[in-house]
DNA sequence: GTCGATAGATGCAGTATGCACTTAGGTGCG
DNA sequence: CGCACCTAAGTGCATACTGCATCTATCGAC
């Protein structure tokens, strides 16, 4: 499974994965993905936050920036999503994968190893 | 979308609602809970963040717990889902769903609101 | 008694994050 | 012009989170 090399961490990555993502198909700047972002209806996260995120995703590769100077207005740093972007990104999504059966193994009351149960009420697959 | 009311954040939430979803059927205690972790697939989280996590779900009423002296060995801490822990699980399956659809929007090349494409490429739905 | 597995916890250093604030270009308006 | 306001990016600081190493303690096997 290609994670990337320095730690393979969870967390931030929703905000990072989230930002790539949208990045995959359409070059983007950040005012603009950080709107994006909290009308897609995660829960918001702060501009500061995603500015050093995109900063720091180009650091290690994964997207690239130029400042785009073609609009009145203020300079716009666009950035576009690189070939390891690409691959962190399908990584992730197996990753997700996994995540995602896990809850749905979790909650759907089978054991994945053996335990003890409490209750064995139906569950809402939700998922 | 009914998350917790101290500050909706995420990133440490996929260990945190690993661990809801773990006791939504069976209680279970810190030990059990980080090697079923690792066992499942999710990248390692180190047993000193479970442990801390886990306090800290109970300190923000997700979960109640009690020292187990009933079996040998050293006595371990069960815990059981709270009724706020079981309404914040499902709070952030709404979330995990937002952000698939995020994704998989993102992927398809498809645009949320309208934006400015760079290329139409076919994109494999991995999700 | 000593070793190893189980069980939980903490100190520390490095990183991530939210909040508030700053810098700066551009437009509209009286 | 002077000023308010929106766009766009970034920074400083205090706090929160995390991984790693280490510590205490109970029990069983040898």
């Amino acid at each position: 499974m290609a994670h990337a090399d320095p730690k393979p961490r969870l967390h931030g990555e929703l905000l990072s994965t989230s930002l790539l993502a949208f990045l995959k198909n359409w070059n983007a700047y950040g005012y603009e993905l950080s709107q994006r972002l909290s009308e897609a209806g995660m829960p918001a996260f702060d501009s500061g936050t995603v500015y050093r995120t995109l900063r720091q995703l180009e650091k290690t590769g994964m997207v690239s920036s130029f400042w785009d100077t073609s609009e009145s207005g203020p300079a716009r740093r666009m950035y576009s999503l690189t070939q390891a972007g690409e691959l962190f990104l399908s990584g992730w999504i197996e990753t997700l994968q996994n995540y995602q059966s896990i809850l749905q193994t979790a909650l759907s009351g089978l054991s994945p190893s053996v335990s003890r149960p409490t209750e064995t009420n139906g569950v809402d697959s939700a998922l």
